[in-house]
DNA sequence: CGATGCCTTGAATCCCTTG
DNA sequence: CCAAGGGATTCAAGGCATC
């Protein structure tokens, strides 16, 4: 079964193709195709997208029920398309839909894939096998994670994503500027530590209830998407679930393909994305060149969703305003860079601690930005 | 070859065996063994030590190291080898030692093995096709890093630990409340941060420079040990390098064997243990689980007039009230019988652990029956 | 309106001894 | 071998009601 949703009408800049790479297909850009993953990605060119996010089957291979101590059940993850017979049939699995994954993908291209102790060191293996080159494997630590109700075990606080490239010349793309403004003016280091999603922003059912048992937090997925892609790339999602990857891909103006096997899924995935806004152009720039050198620890806030790129910040008497870029740093008419910079060039001073310089307006009020990292910290 | 070199002597207590158990044969405790590990290990008896650590080649692919089948180190300027064969030696490497080590470990053993994402995922692949469970994936998350010079990739920060036992079923040793106890009386967490090995730990060669490339800081060893092993225990480390496992071994009283083909690196880690001190008695402490305590029938705690016959229990919340009748259980108005049944039946949960659930009054004030437990095993 | 406290929940391979 | 039953076991967030 093929089914094409259009969800987003067309967005973004086009991007200038050299001569070689003149496409002579058409790719369904911002689209959700319904069917199976190997199946749909069969129907797509080769070398046609330049990243692929992959969350795959994790084949739990949980026993019976787990109860906590105080009596509650665990809503486990026992869903069918979580279940295999065996590790021979999780690995044809994998091998097959990461053949096509990496036809699917340009030459320069990267894919990540998410996964726990259950899968990962399989999909990692398999992605060796197929001539990928690993060029980090990232754990995501968990803020927040399930404990070991039963004292086994250490608590499974995180999640590992693999980071790789076609082989090990591929020219591929990666940030840099923008993710060491993220973290505070220190190199993105291979840990992020990032809450699971949850609260508001955790899609509901018609029951009430988790609409999927696991969907991945935006953050996540920001953090990706601004490392590794430039604005107006494809980015292919083959196990889409709540399109937690359009989303992104969306604000971030990134182009996504979405494919999703099951109905419901693919009903709410449309629903959130058309509900999501790309960012506007100022917000999206990222720092290009050393010359802007941001100094923020502001990043994880912008990130985390606290203060949203484009936001306007503002000094305690309104003097002066700047807007929020998607890395962190501030722009306004005269100045861009770090919190610090622009609120120092702007009062003519030497230096300015943007921190308590530069204020939000919530509610009606304004609140410094600092109150904001402190409400961070205390919440990490 | 094969050269004992006897390094301390005889510690810890002997801990008495069960029947079956009795062994024919003399383990070489508390020694290192030189020679190629797979050799070594093929000497060593089925079922003799209670857990490995190995600290493999992490076949880093920079034109270095690449191991055959056998064990054996492939000249590094030999250029012939291709990605395949490389990735196929080492498996065909890591195959061979882990069914060795498969061998060795007791059937309610542990195995750790660390690495980088360069092997991990062939050693986790591997371990779960020789019928490994997978018990944690751990990351060891390094507060000292080296920065990615080049800035074409997030910094390699830390390195992934994997815990396994023999199968699904088996009963291995996982000192819960010690870890908890390490960690501020929070469950121990799937990622640690620790740093590296550096200063004065670090193991001096004759030029100056470190002994050893990858020497794993103490506090790596020491809590693994200190979780997954009791005092008397048997640790064999084939790859030993610089010994670390036998000093911390020998610091927390566990017995350990080493394997090491370099004779520099026996020479470094013999001294290097000689020099180490047993922690004594007191310091040997840890907290003790529960699980491990004599059990009490509450009845006791009845018969001895603790809790007379007839008294009133009660939840905390005062939600619930049960009377305590002669033979030690309970009884209210709809359920009778256990501490345990009555405790459950009364929540509708699946099961209760009437020790903790159920209080007494004394002096105006609610008393957990457990308190009155502990009491009892004081001998007060 | 803010502070407090209770309840719920999240990719989980989650017990062990005795009869 | 299985069945029964004792009794060991939880952290951080968000939502919501209450004070």
């Amino acid at each position: 079964m093929n089914m094409i949703l259009p969800v987003t009408e067309e967005l973004g800049r086009s991007r200038p193709l050299a001569k070689r790479e003149a496409p002579t297909w058409t790719l369904p850009l911002d689209q959700i195709l319904m069917g199976d993953c190997i199946t749909e990605m069969a129907r797509l060119p080769a070398k046609s997208v330049d990243m692929i996010f992959a969350d795959p089957p994790y084949n739990l291979q949980l026993g019976g029920e787990l109860f906590r101590p105080e009596g509650g059940r665990v809503d486990a993850c026992d869903d069918d398309w979580d279940k295999f017979d065996s590790l021979a049939a999780y690995d044809d699995f994998t091998r097959e839909w990461l053949a096509e994954a990496r036809r699917i993908l340009k030459d320069n291209g990267t894919i990540w894939v998410i996964g726990s102790y259950h899968n990962i060191y399989r999909v990692g293996s398999l992605l060796q096998d197929a001539d990928f080159w690993i060029l980090n494997d990232i754990v995501w630590r968990k803020a927040n994670p399930m404990p070991n109700f039963r004292g086994t075990r250490f608590t499974n606080a995180h999640e590992t994503l693999l980071w790789c490239a076609k082989d090990e010349k591929a020219r591929y793309t990666f940030n840099y500027r923008a993710m060491k403004a993220l973290n505070d003016d220190l190199q993105m280091r291979s840990d992020w530590v990032l809450p699971i999603c949850s609260g508001g922003e955790r899609v509901k059912g018609n029951d009430g209830g988790k609409a999927h048992p696991t969907q991945k937090p935006e953050a996540l997925l920001y953090r990706i998407l601004l490392a590794c892609t430039k604005p107006g790339d494809v980015v292919l999602d083959p196990f889409f679930g709540t399109g937690t990857t359009g989303a992104v891909a969306r604000r971030l103006q990134r182009r996504w393909i979405g494919i999703e096997r099951e109905r419901a899924y693919v009903k709410v995935a449309s629903e959130r994305i058309a509900s999501t806004l790309p960012l506007d152009e100022s917000a999206m720039q990222t720092v290009a060149d050393k010359r802007s050198q941001p100094r923020v620890a502001f990043g994880l806030l912008v990130e985390s969703g606290m203060v949203p790129p484009g936001a306007t910040l503002t000094d305690s008497k309104r003097r002066w305003t700047a807007s929020v870029r998607a890395d962190g740093s501030l722009a306004c008419a005269e100045h861009s860079g770090s919190i610090h910079k622009v609120g120092a060039a702007l009062q003519g001073a030497p230096s300015c601690n943007g921190w308590t310089f530069w204020h939000v307006e919530q509610d009606g009020a304004l609140v410094v930005i600092d109150a904001l990292r402190q409400k961070h910290l205390a919440g990490l």
